[in-house]
DNA sequence: CTTGATTAGTACGAAATGGTACTACATATA
DNA sequence: TATATGTAGTACCATTTCGTACTAATCAAG
């Protein structure tokens, strides 16, 4: 890893903030007025890896402070998307689950993003994506590690 | 593009969040106290493509409302690190330019964070970084040209 | 030239982000 | 058990983001 390399891997990290700005954008164009990435975030996280989580636990694996987490958890809680019990294990904290309501807004959102994804990627390959997901997983691991 | 595809392009998006979430709070913390990303992106576009530009020019290349780099040019303009002044082409319109404060705070930014970046990166491969590079760039503008 | 529509920038306000400091509970050490 | 230290969550605050609405200047059509 020379000075050299520095360029290309510069130029490489801007690319990953423009896309993840536009995707973004795209995401939230299908998402109910007044939420937006975070919080389909959550619903998405939830329902992949299941109920039961603390707010701690959903703010590390976003990598987000817990003040901010706390803000999303209480917007989607008002608006009846996740349910905050008391933890059983844990009188300090707390456990979140997805309402139906959530649920289904999730699903909607995504049921309305492919056909959009696919008008707009539709001429692209998806084997690029395929491929290059292993070093970007090595890289999320890697930039990750490095956090402490 | 079937809907099979679907699950890994949806990994692949959720991948580059991350990545670009580590990867500005690696960036930020090599910035002086107060400024965050959107500033250093400002500055390294002005020494890369050249001062002259218009607070919309400016704007458009991050994808941003023009009202949010409005803010970001203020901070800018406050702490000496860029100049405002009247463009001569069109009354309503300013013109910025780096000063050489703001010319220095970038350099000093790039030269802390590169020990950084070689520390955590050190160990992949920067071929890696150069064969993604093609497949963001298109991908980048596929979703840029779907913006409208 | 004049009038109507468009455009650049900003003021203002609502919501999001994230830091500091606090409370309540949990855990470790004696 | 008592006490000290650590942890989960939140309240509060400063800053950022970005939408709406405005002002001033430009452009287009007659």
């Amino acid at each position: 890893m020379s000075p050299d390399d520095f360029g290309p891997i510069f130029a490489f990290f801007n690319e990953i903030g423009i896309i993840e700005q536009l995707s973004r954008t795209q995401l939230e164009a299908h998402l109910p007025a007044g939420l937006i990435a975070p919080h389909f975030g959550v619903l998405n996280h939830l329902v992949r890896l299941g109920d039961g989580r603390t707010p701690l636990q959903i703010a590390n694996a976003f990598q987000v402070p817990k003040t901010s987490m706390s803000h999303t958890l209480a917007v989607l809680q008002k608006r009846g998307l996740i349910e905050m019990s008391p933890n059983p294990d844990d009188a300090r904290s707390k456990v979140i689950s997805i309402t139906d309501e959530g649920r289904k807004v999730r699903e909607a959102t995504i049921t309305s993003l492919i056909p959009d994804f696919q008008k707009v990627l539709g001429h692209m390959d998806p084997n690029n994506f395929k491929s290059a997901l292993p070093f970007l997983m090595e890289l999320r691991e890697t930039l990750d590690k490095a956090r402490d």
